[in-house]
DNA sequence: TAGTATCTACTACAGTCATAGTAAATAAAA
DNA sequence: TTTTATTTACTATGACTGTAGTAGATACTA
C-alpha cells in the first residue's frame, strides 16, 4: 500500500504539516480556523491513527511535546485522491475534462499551460 | 444538499440504474461481476439507505419485486464528485492538470479534444 | 392447492471516523 | 518546592459503512 486513504480530517492534518513542516499536536490544531477548530484531542487522536498508519511519524520530542512530520509528500498523497477519482471513471480522464470545462472550471489559458507542460516533457522524454 | 455524498457501494449500485435503467435489487446485484458480487441482502440494505438519501427511489412494483430507480442524474453525481476533489486542491484545476500529465493520463489528443469543446462553448455561449 | 423460490423488512455486527473527556506524567512558573 | 499549565495515553460514543442473516410475505409451479 503506497499511501492508504486519507478522510478529510486527516488530509487537514496533512496540510499543516506540508505547510509548516514538523509540527506539535497544538500547532496543527492552531491550524485550523478558530470558529472550526477541533477539539485538541480530536486532533491528537487523528495523528495518533496516521501514525499507525504511517503517513506520519514523530521526528523528536521537545520538553514533553512530541513533533510529528509528514512520512508521504503532497504530490503522492494528491496523486493518490485523483488516481482514486479517475478509478471511478473508468480510468477514463474525458468525462472529468467535460465537467471542468461545462463548469467554466477550465480555460483556454489552463489548456495552453497543460500543453506547454505536455510538450516540454514528451520532448524529454522522447 | 443537491445530492449527498455517496460511497464507492453506492455509486456502483448507481452505475448499474445508469447504465440500465430502473431496475430490481436482483438486477443491480447481478451487474457485479460474479467473483466480486455482494450478497442479495447487501445489495438491499444499501438500496434502502440510498432510498433514504433520497438518491434512488421506487418507481413500481412487479410481482413482489420494488423497481428503483435513479433520482440524480450520473452527471450532477460526477459533477459532485469532482468539484469535491478540486475543493481539497483548493478549487484550482491546475495541481490536477499536472498530475494527470506527469501519470501519462493527459494525452495530446486530449487536450485537443477539450479545446474544441471550449471553443465550441464559448462560441455559443458568447 | 401444496411445495418451492423469491423478495421484503428487520436486525445484527464489526470497522472506521469525528468527536471529545479524563487520569497520569511532565514541565514551567511562582 | 508547591502550584499551574501542557501533553500523553487511554477510553468513550455516536454516525456511517459494508457485510449479511432471518422471519414472514408473496408469487410461481407442479
Amino acid at each position: 500500500m503506497r499511501s492508504p486513504k486519507l478522510t478529510k480530517l486527516e488530509l487537514k492534518v496533512m496540510e499543516a504539516l506540508w505547510n509548516n513542516g514538523a509540527s506539535s499536536i497544538r500547532e496543527i490544531q492552531e491550524t485550523f480556523p478558530e470558529d472550526k477548530r477541533p477539539a485538541y484531542t480530536t486532533v491528537q487522536t487523528t495523528v495518533y491513527r496516521m501514525e499507525n498508519k504511517k503517513v506520519v511519524h514523530r521526528v523528536k520530542k521537545i520538553g514533553n511535546a512530541h513533533i510529528f512530520d509528514a512520512a508521504v509528500s503532497r504530490d503522492a498523497a494528491h496523486g493518490k485522491l485523483i488516481d482514486n477519482l479517475l478509478n471511478i471513471f473508468g480510468g477514463s480522464v474525458q468525462p472529468v475534462m467535460s465537467h471542468l470545462i461545462e463548469t467554466g472550471k477550465l480555460t483556454m489559458g489552463d489548456l495552453e499551460e497543460a500543453r506547454e507542460t505536455l510538450r516540454r516533457i514528451s520532448t524529454k522524454e522522447t
